[in-house]
DNA sequence: TCCAAAATGGAGTGTATACTCAAAAAGCCG
DNA sequence: CGGCTTTTTGAGTATACACTCCATTTTGGA
């Protein structure tokens, strides 16, 4: 446990050097020495403050997956152009995050805990995003509104993963459209 | 290369190993004890066939990437139900290619050339749905049918990986809901 | 049946990886 | 400063990996 300030500061820059890593070039760039040496720092002192080199990746993907929510307190009031919105600024503007919350769900076979973490997180993304379309129209059976955001957040993935592939690709203009089509 | 009976049943052996591995653990899995032990074979035989082990996940990639588009010479008469019912039953009939097919997309950073490969492909395909909708109403302008198509195909492919996460989520209502929307 | 080509077994090579450890250095507080 | 704790260093370990080599066996056509 870091409690020196040298030892915050280290962690600090582990982390800044894994998420460059993991962005730049996924898990498969993310060895120990890449981390230690972008980090400027030795492997010991890396194993002074994680205890493997998975919980330090675990971290960055656990802030990545989080990253994604905007205002998580005020989760009852937004509307669903303000959640679509957040994701649109989530992937333009963090994007590295943004690729490791795709590559982190996709290879988590190997890894369970980080896909079954990415799970329970998207159930409630979904029962969030269900909740707003519920808002905008009381009529909206609670089933019909669960499967529309199912299909939402699908398509706002699928096309943030296809963005992830071409950053010529313009995510915001296919990411409203497909939140005109499901809202 | 294979031109005795034995060496073609271990080119196949060694290809089935490799897609079951795949599969079920992701590139991690794949090693190539993890493929020559599946296999029934020694490493000296699987390198007497293929010249790397990254040659022979390329050729189950690229079978994946390929078998998604069901019967590509009737490319300019298939309708957009066609379409989508042949990726919904690519996604559960043959969940293993399925599966590489979006991992492969994901970690081809490591491996660009994969992702090329897969992007090409995927233009192809936009192209397919493009045209299926203009079929379907000929007013509709090329550009919006485009849009269209990336949308829907961005859908899907979001669904299809929600599904690969929780083989439980039911592909195949969500698929054609977001069918129904963009078309 | 014979033989060259093809396929196989399996030990062996080099390398990259995650991780350890004990000693040295630096940080904090009286 | 002085004494205690934390942090850093960097060489060192064990292991898993892709891949090689070649003697031996099998194959299939002449």
């Amino acid at each position: 446990m870091a409690r020196y300030q040298a030892g915050i500061r280290t962690e600090t820059k582990i982390l800044e050097a894994t998420r460059e890593l993991l962005a730049e070039g996924g898990l498969d760039a993310a060895t120990l020495k890449a981390i230690c040496d972008r980090a400027g720092v030795q492997a010991g002192s890396f194993y002074n403050i994680f205890p493997s080199k998975e919980q330090a990746i675990m971290q960055v993907a656990r802030d990545a997956i989080q990253a994604v929510d905007p205002n998580p307190e005020r989760s009852y009031t937004d509307t669903l152009d303000d959640l679509v919105d957040a994701y649109i600024r989530f992937v333009t503007d963090q994007s590295d995050l943004a690729r490791i919350y795709l590559q982190v769900a996709v290879s988590g076979s190997a890894d369970d805990s980080v896909a079954r973490r990415f799970l329970r997180h998207h159930v409630r993304r979904v029962e969030r995003f269900a909740a707003a379309m519920r808002r905008a129209d009381r009529s909206l059976p609670d089933g019909e509104a669960t499967t529309r955001a199912e299909v939402l957040l699908g398509a706002l993935d699928g096309l943030a993963f296809r963005w992830v592939l071409d950053r010529s690709f313009d995510f915001a203009k296919h990411a409203r459209i497909a939140a005109a089509h499901c809202g």
